[in-house]
Parts: structure tokens; C-alpha cells; sequence
DNA sequence: CAGCTTATGTCAGTCACTGACATCAGTCAA
DNA sequence: TTGACTGATGTCAGTGACTGACATAAGCTG
């Protein structure tokens, strides 16, 4: 139930919202494609906003940079992540919630494979992507599990590192399980690589 | 015994291979020396090659980019992870052998904590570096102690997680263990931290 | 309708990074 | 020693990501 609209039944935004909106969804999707047809370096922030129709000024007023376009749902992503990870109960194992949250993504995922193939792709073939995933993406929503396992545990994310140690783990064997089905061209259910790679890290003590 | 020449007895080096790893080393002094000065987004590559006596095209042969001269010795540190490895008895379980990889790390910082001190500052201060950090510096590390672990566990990295798992968890201890030190103002005993953070990934089964 | 807010365009600028070519010092063999 | 080769560096011109400042027009709100 992966639901455009946020938790909180947001008013009905009004016409320059929508408008907004769509000159961010027509960056994101005009940036795809063009990725798609040419790889990263072959495509400028310029071309870009050509494509949408707007001005490059535009563009990095929606995308703090040319790598950010190709993750624009991370937000949404992420949050869902969170909303998975509360609906857990919270008699369960943590390492059960993680990995119940962690499902959030891939379930993201598998009704986006477009999405989840040209990030693989990208970040396969260019550098300066898979850092950009890395190191912005994985690591806020890194951060923001972190934060919700401290929360859960009822531990202080700052001076207890299990916490942190445990969201690390969780998303070193999501790299895992993404490496995993690159290698095997896409064919294998990612699901299951997860499971299977998250499985390792249950040896791990909440 | 962090000797600076490499395990395989290099033959002597001539002049002009001196001169060039002179160069090198000027442009990461007075990176560092300006850096701490000013902060990372004050000094431009043309500044430090200034400082260094170079031209800009000079510093960029040596670097790949303004944030690498940060880390210019992070090859070599890495080489000394993986030494500290091989030394490592056999038939040991696998995880203290990854705690003894990572030790080396921190042996080297406690022999030069300057270079700790600014890189911990630089990275809490400006994303660009802790981004470079971690998306260029420690994923390199990982990789390589991923096939480490591998190759000791006789496993093939591709299709076993294992390996990629306890590697990526055992520099999410390594982080961890960054922040609780960079939150106690580097009061505290960074390796004591970091063999805390450590023993929480001992969990594992390997 | 009037005034405020805000998304966007335009313009000029900074700076990281790169390819091409010239030069000069180091190296090494004849 | 000399002459050729190699490789580190300088110079120059260019590309492209990203930003600040200001103007404008569209949407919102009383």
C-alpha cells in the first residue's frame, strides 16, 4: 500500500504545489530516460532541464545535484521504511524489525524495477553514482534506522553503537544482496537474496 | 612499525622518483596545513598547489580530486589492514582475525593523530569529505577485506554474503566507533572504543 | 482588488577537473 | 660523455557542476 500522499492527509494541495510537483516528476523522468539512453556522463544538468523544459537554475532548485535527480524518491523511500519499521510490535526481536523494515524497500522496489534497474545500472557503470547512493542515500536512511532502533530499544544512539552497528550491518547485507543480483543479470528474486543476507546477521544481540 | 617503505623491498629509488614523492608529500602538507586553517570549502586546489610550489595540473596527476589529498595515505593503510591480517593465525575464528585487520587501522591513527584530529573535523564538518570518506576511502577498505575474509574462509565472495556482511559490519563498528569518539572531543581511548564496538559484531557467525 | 509569497528565468561568476602540447630533468645504454 | 628515451611538470584552453543576485510572473490570501 504504497500511498502517493503522506501519513498525515496532507491538505489538498493547491494549483502551485501540483505545479511544483510536476516540474520536479518531469526532471526525474526526463533525467531517466536520458540516462538510460546515454549513461551519466554523457548527459549535463543542461540537457536535463531542456528535456523538462525549464531552465538549469530550476533544477538544482529541485536536486541539490546531478546524482540527486536519479534518487529523488529516497525521501518517500525512506519514510516508508520508518512506517514498516513502527507497524512492527515491539515485543519482537530488533533484528526482526529491521529486517521487516528493510522489506519496505524492496517492496519499493519490485513496483519500480525500472527504478531499481537504472539505479543498478548507474551505479555500477559510474563512480560518482554508486558514491552519491553510498554515502547520501544509504547513509541518511542508515542514519534515520539508527535512530529508530535507539528509539525501540530504549538505548541512546550516541554512547550505546549497537544501534548503529546494527543498521550498518542491515544495510552492508542489502549492499550484499544488490551486488548479489546484479551479478546474476537481474534473474534472481531480490527478496530472497535479502532475506538470505539479512538471515546472516541475525547472530547479531539487540 | 609502520615503516613507510613497502613489504617487497623496492629497489633504491632513484632522484626523480624522490622528487616526485616530494611533491606529493608537499601538496598533502599544506592541503592539510590550509584545510585546518581555513576549513575545506575556503582553500581551491589552486591554493594548495600554490602552497606546494606546483601547478593546479600538477596537484590533479598526483590526486583525483580535492578531497583525496585528504586521505593520501589511506592506500597504505589499507596495505597494513591487510598485513595485519595475513599475520594472523589460521585457524583462529574469523572475526578476531578482522579485529586484529582493524587494529592496524587504529595503530596507525595513534601514531599520527594530527591526521586523525582533521580528518574526523573536515568530515563532521563538510558532507563533501565524509561523503568521500566513506563512499571512496572505507568502501575501498571493505572491498579489500571483503576478499580477504573470503579468500581465509575459503568462500567465494561473489556468491557467499558472508564475507561482504562481516567486512561492512565491521566498519559500521569502525564508524560507530569515529562518532563516540568525536562525541567524547577524542577524550576517550579511541582502540578501546572501537574493541567495544567490535565485540558486538563478534555475533556473527562467520 | 491589493499585497504577500514563491517558483522560475536570466545572468554572471567560481571552481573542480581534463585533454593537448611543450619542456625539462632523470635515466640509461652505447 | 653523449645521445636517446622516459616521465614529471607547466601552460593553456575548455567543459560543466553549482551558486548568488535580481527580476518577473503566477498563485495565494485578506
Amino acid at each position: 500500500m504504497t500511498n502517493g500522499s503522506p501519513v498525515h492527509a496532507a491538505p489538498p494541495p493547491g494549483r502551485r504545489e501540483r505545479k511544483k510537483q510536476h516540474t520536479r516528476d518531469e526532471l526525474m523522468e526526463h533525467a531517466a530516460r536520458l540516462f538510460a539512453e546515454r549513461g551519466f556522463d554523457a548527459v549535463t544538468t543542461e540537457d536535463i532541464a531542456e528535456a523538462a523544459d525549464v531552465s538549469q537554475r530550476t533544477f538544482f532548485r529541485h536536486f541539490p545535484s546531478k546524482e540527486a535527480v536519479i534518487y529523488g524518491r529516497a525521501d518517500e523511500l525512506c519514510a516508508a521504511m520508518l512506517v514498516a519499521f513502527e507497524d512492527r510490535p515491539t515485543d519482537e526481536p530488533i533484528v526482526d524489525t529491521v529486517v521487516g523494515a528493510m522489506t519496505a524497500i524492496v517492496d519499493h522496489y519490485a513496483a519500480n524495477p525500472q527504478e531499481a534497474f537504472l539505479q543498478a545500472r548507474l551505479g555500477a557503470e559510474f563512480p560518482a553514482v554508486a558514491a552519491h547512493a553510498r554515502a547520501t542515500v544509504q547513509s541518511d536512511w542508515e542514519h534515520q534506522l539508527t535512530a529508530a532502533i535507539a528509539a525501540r530499544i530504549h538505548v541512546d544512539p550516541i554512547t550505546d553503537p549497537r544501534p548503529e552497528i546494527l543498521a550498518g550491518a542491515a544495510f552492508s547485507a542489502y549492499r550484499a544482496a544488490v551486488r548479489r543480483w546484479s551479478a546474476g543479470g537481474g534473474r534472481d528474486d531480490f527478496g530472497s537474496l535479502l532475506t538470505e543476507s539479512l538471515a546472516v546477521v541475525a547472530g547479531f544481540r539487540g
